[in-house]
DNA sequence: TATAAGCTCTGTAGTGAGTACAGGTTCAAG
DNA sequence: CTTGAACCTGTACTCACTACAGAGCTTATA
């Protein structure tokens, strides 16, 4: 029942590898809760505030947006949530980054063809730069 | 010879698919060149300007990023690039976009496994949440 | 010819997810 | 008591656009 150790800033950049200007950003949008301050104004972070850094942090890398981050964390904060919800939150999630795996993907294939078909050197003519001139459709006159 | 027609911004958005502000912007940020103007200051684009904005779409959507194709455009204007210019541009963009798809599929892994573990459902007991919460490295206190 | 609709012009502000800086206050060590 | 580090606030910048306001121009119809 020992209150815990407060920490400022400055400490829980460090500690966390959150860049100290990143923590107020998160206070600013609402992500995490504004701290107890000193009287002079200072911010003291519980063991509870930096916990609450560590689930954001993990999230981001996770590649969860800010608002997705909200979300979980709003079902979080009502002690209320359950398993399910934040089930469907991480499967669309999911849904999402394999979207982009696979445009990605045709991308590389693109940019793989038409680099093939270039042999680089001197030469002053270029199936890449003609590739992207293209066929231009739609534009005739 | 003959002169070919020119076309005013919303002709060239409604032919290009582009957005009518982001010819504009293309401008204003040296991509396209300023166009020829009617007397009254509207713009009007030659079939040259088109061919210009239709690269630039199609490399965009090849994902180059506008440094990159400011890059690209600046060799085609120079009209004494080398093939193996362009190729080295392209092949460090292909390199950028395999190493996204890498990272994307490490994190869909991730989120893979995490959500195999939750089972769903009304408990208020979520492994998703308690892997967000993690073991709290460097949080002792 | 008058007018209304619709196009174009400019500058400016907003997005997401932070990062960076300026100018001022407070804290901690010597 | 002084000095320098850490902290405070607000604001501006990034990238690649998108959106809007308020003005001027063009075109179709009455």
């Amino acid at each position: 029942m020992a209150a815990s150790r407060m920490i400022k800033r400055g400490e829980l950049a460090d500690r966390s590898g959150c860049n100290i200007e990143t923590i107020r950003y998160y206070e600013n949008i609402g992500l995490l809760k504004p701290p107890e301050r000193t009287p002079a104004g200072h911010r003291l972070y519980s063991r509870d505030d930096r916990a609450r850094l560590s689930f954001i942090l993990r999230g981001r890398d996770l590649g969860f947006s800010i608002e997705e981050l909200k979300s979980l964390l709003s079902l979080v904060d009502s002690h209320d949530y359950s398993c399910g919800e934040v089930l469907d939150l991480t499967r669309d999630h999911l849904a999402s980054v394999r979207q982009k795996i696979a445009d990605l993907k045709k991308l590389e294939r693109t940019l793989a063809d038409v680099s093939a078909q270039c042999e680089g050197g001197d030469v002053p003519e270029c199936p890449i730069i003609d590739a992207l001139f293209g066929h231009e459709v739609g534009l005739p006159d």
